[in-house]
DNA sequence: TCGGGCTTGTGAACCGATTCAGTGATGCGT
DNA sequence: ACGCATCACTGAATCGGTTCACAAGCCCGA
């Protein structure tokens, strides 16, 4: 049968000592040695855990870091929350990972649940970085943010992507290939157009003579696809650049789809470098912003902001550009 | 600045009731109408919102379910993760997801952990469900199993694939295509290598008198690259079967290793159906295991459960055939 | 009018830790 | 030998709710 758990003042009564003396001798403080061996056989013998409960209330501290992300049908934020999870666990702490869905409202109702549940901290992958409530939500709790920053909102970690680079490193590419028309694919976000991706886009756009078209799309394959399918429709540019491989894939899907053949028909490109990218045929030509180094960033800085330690710290991803075979210079 | 959150008591003192009263009208419960409306009121003028610890350790609820997968490097198993998570917040409760990376030791200190974390239940997709370990958990927290039951250890839910189906599924559908010489890819699991799945496959394999060699692989992509690279060297099958899709893609990524067209040298077939698999060229046949159907069912019995409700319920998916072109009658 | 049963509401104990202020005892310098 | 730290430990308050046992008020039937 399930035997209750032991109590802290089981421990204390068998050891002789008071509950005080068993906390702080079971976290190494403030007792001697003698004391603390003494205690952690205790322990052991009656199989005391701590309850991480009553410790939080006492404490204040949960060992709970809230991960919100934009929007889980992206394959990428996919593998980055499972990457925070582990990392996280690493360090004695739990992910409680959810989902905004690519709605700022949504995010914003989330982001307040997750402060009320009394995390330690939190990680963001914003959807709509110019929200109001970041500033207030900041001061409550320890945020760091990955992809976009919270424009002066006070978080407490920052790992951006020179996305000014990555966008250059995109266009710079198609138009080396002499691409001029190009179809853009945004992930469906906050109402601001003027999101600084964006701007990267237009301005390097500007900057090659290209002839750029801006759409938005959601992440998920189906949704992707539909929008896919619209831009290749008709009059359709030369290449398409997608911010997420997510999307790209889904510009795989509305070629076939259509009878068009990658890179013959049309060029594309993504952002991200997702393992699937590798694989598909032709393999998807990519924008590769080095997971790895962003999971372990994003969990260093929450790890240290919720422990009280260094703040306002910033991280700068710089992308590379894997090369594949779903670019090709346009047909003549 | 971040006031203090507003405690109980302060809501009974605006309103002139007991903490108790106000605790009990804020549930809706023994107080009369009126009472529960001016509490609500000065709740909301409070901006009060309980804490979730305090009320935890009151009532002995977290409102958490963990989640423990048996390899999240598995894409069908994130989207399962991912799906759950959603679904458990719609029912307000959180998922705390973690991965055994598909090792039963670590399944085993997981899964203990996050019972000391005191959550509500537990939603296992076992690595090894021949444990003995799980009989004592499942008397602690009612555990939901996805995919292998737990073999009488008692679960408070089963939500069962009939692989036996699945397997009937595959292998004929290989057989009728005159597929004799077959590879199957099975993950690597526990040390138990007569699972169920297993014996399935050996016992369909008899009655439809194949030739089957078993293999096992991890479902990393780079892993299971490896793993098929070496079923597909030297003397290789007509036909390879994937215990998961994401092993499928890693014989994907060895074929084009080798040079080999699929299915033109070696036909491969999954078991899932993750939306990616429809995107490679050939898209792949796989097992449909209705990823949907899963996850509601998964989250309506652990939420009943966790609420004390109905326990040893189980329900069984059933599969169906996903054909695309990776298959085709072997070369002659 | 009396007693029984509801309905509302109260007070206090409780969940299981942490932490603060304080108390002896010991060690140390002079 | 005296004052002063330091060390090891204790008692009690605290975190913020829930819940149990009980009481007052009310209605109703006999």
């Amino acid at each position: 049968m399930p035997r209750k758990r032991a109590t802290i003042r089981e421990v204390a009564q068998a050891t002789g000592l008071s509950p005080a003396a068993v906390s702080y001798a079971l976290r190494g403080l403030q007792v001697s040695e003698e004391t603390m061996e003494r205690v952690r056989a205790a322990a052991a013998e009656l199989g005391y855990e701590a309850d991480p409960i009553a410790r939080a209330l006492a404490s204040g501290k949960t060992g709970m870091i809230g991960v919100l992300c934009g929007s889980l049908e992206d394959l990428w934020q996919q593998s980055l929350a499972v990457g925070i999870s582990r990392g996280l666990r690493e360090k004695d702490r739990y992910a409680l990972i959810l989902d905004a869905v690519g709605d700022p409202a949504r995010e914003r109702t989330l982001a307040q649940q997750l402060r009320d549940q009394r995390v330690d901290g939190l990680i963001v992958q914003p959807v709509d970085p110019a929200a109001t409530f970041w500033a207030a939500l900041c001061e409550s709790v320890p945020v760091v943010t990955i992809g976009d920053g919270l424009a002066g909102a006070g978080a407490a970690g920052e790992v951006v992507f020179d996305n000014r680079k990555g966008v250059t490193l995109a266009l710079e590419h198609l138009h080396a290939l002499g691409h001029h028309r190009i179809g853009v694919l945004t992930p469906t976000k906050a109402s601001t157009p003027d999101r600084p991706a964006d701007l990267h886009v237009s301005a390097e756009g500007e900057r090659l003579g290209l002839d750029i078209t801006v759409a938005t799309a959601p992440h998920g394959l189906a949704a992707a696809t539909e929008v896919a399918g619209r831009l290749l429709g008709g009059d359709r540019p030369t290449a398409v650049f997608c911010f997420s491989d997510s999307i790209a894939y889904g510009v795989y899907a509305a070629a076939a789809e259509r009878g068009l053949s990658i890179p013959g028909d049309v060029s594309v490109m993504g952002y991200d470098a997702h393992p699937m990218s590798g694989l598909l045929s032709p393999g998807l030509t990519t924008v590769d912003w080095n997971i790895g180094g962003i999971v372990r960033a994003a969990v260093r800085l929450v790890s240290a902001a919720a422990d009280g330690g260094a703040r306002r710290r910033r991280v700068v991803q710089l992308p590379t550009l894997r090369e594949r075979a779903s670019v090709s210079p346009p047909a003549a």
